[in-house]
DNA sequence: TTGTCGTCGACTGCCTACAGCATACATTCC
DNA sequence: GGAATGTATGCTGTAGGCAGTCGACGACAA
């Protein structure tokens, strides 16, 4: 009964097609099915995902519109082939806005809140300890996610929701956590939130994501399997005939 | 010859028919012929641009990519209704990005960035006194624009662009410009990008924008025009029949 | 061999049409 | 008289199809 009442009283929203195409493409793009910089015919998406091109198109623009997706007008779309200095560029503006929502949190510290990051936290510390990867990696975005909605900004939460989805893009071929050292850094950081030290929470915080930056960085040098460009390709190779 | 040619190299799109559609349905929101929490019917659209529903649909999810428009599956699209919340933190996360991008500017000054800017502050301050608002209104956003683009970091410059082109709309019935007093903050701000002084540029630029938000905030409090949330629609009021 | 032009194929952009759904009104039952 | 249910209507979501356009390939000429 309670099957589809999420927690937080999400909206049961009456999924349409182009949603869960937008999904199933998305998760193509993640899993590198679908390459940096292929051309996403519309027709060929359509009939792999058994519906018709008009939900194709309208996923494909509302992917474009977060960054997944470039679309050329008279062209079509294409997923977008990530560099690596935009992966920096990225990395760097999520350190802005996550710093920024430490100190915001700290601003206004609610007990409740303080006391889910602490649940969160220890759950990190015990998945990492047990070495489950997976499940360290869930509580740590999990644990940012509700840093920046403490922070009470919503513009800011939905600016580096996004952001933070286009860095997961790069965190793929990165190592996925540092292991305790991280989740001692946060544990820091919230006692900071609680104690309403702001500056010091903004910089635990910028320090924290600027290390994974330097980290992602350093792993990018010495596996520098960035893809070329693009080749655009709009016929396939003609198949021996006549 | 020249006629098409941007300065800045623009590509020359194939202009599409859901771009124009989309700059239309923009420009009606913006100048308010489209009210907050419209029911934007797709067929009506369609109808008043002379286009099928196609294109204005396609458009509708773009601009629901950039928060002018809200798509509620199986509703339809609605003009985002802004509230005064919203407009702060808007704003707060416009300071947090300009800061930023000042900051990043100031790291590495190139000589024809710098006189750049000189000259659109020029040309603001010239606006100012000839009392040509539209002109210095014009300027101010082009000096901005400037500065970011300056940072180097092309996802905080887009970033940014997307967060200036929301505040610009609750920009509207605020005064639209300070005056002097601004060309001068911008004057300091271009000495200290110039000079290197990261601090420096981030704090004017900082206190900068938030002076705009705190004359925002109280010309809302004058004039507490918000409009209530959204009076959903959906038939319009039978006439008379029968 | 290299540059230019014509042809062909494929894909996108757009239009039209239909089915499903949500809402508002009217009617009936308690 | 009030509430629940049936019915009508407008809108969205999706499918299918057609024309325009872009790029590639091949032929021809210099």
């Amino acid at each position: 009964m309670l099957a589809n009442q999420g927690s937080t009283a999400k909206i049961v929203r009456p999924t349409t097609l182009r949603e869960s195409v937008l999904e199933r493409i998305l998760e193509l793009i993640i899993i590198g099915s679908l390459k940096p910089g292929q051309h996403l015919v519309e027709n060929e998406l359509a009939d792999n995902l058994g519906v018709s091109r008009q939900p194709v198109r309208e996923a494909l623009q509302l992917l474009s519109g977060e960054g997944w997706v470039d679309l050329r007008p008279g062209h079509g779309a294409y997923v977008h082939s990530p560099t690596v200095e935009e992966a920096d560029q990225l990395l760097a503006v999520r350190t802005l806005l996550e710093a920024e929502s430490a100190r915001l949190a700290a601003r206004n510290p609610d007990k409740s809140g303080v006391s889910t990051l602490r649940d969160i936290c220890l759950r990190g510390l015990e998945a990492c300890v047990a070495d489950d990867v997976d499940a360290a990696v869930a509580a740590n975005s999990e644990l940012h996610t509700a840093v920046v909605n403490m922070s009470g900004n919503r513009v800011l939460a939905d600016l580096t929701s996004q952001v933070a989805r286009r860095v997961r893009w790069y965190h793929t071929p990165v190592a996925r956590h540092r292991g305790k050292a991280s989740w001692e850094e946060h544990a820091a950081l919230i006692d900071a939130i609680e104690a309403g030290e702001e500056d010091v929470a903004a910089d635990i915080m910028r320090r924290h994501t600027e290390h994974t930056r330097q980290s992602y960085l350093e792993s990018r040098a010495q596996h520098p399997e960035v893809e070329p460009p693009a080749p655009i390709r709009r016929r396939r190779p003609r198949a021996v005939s006549s």
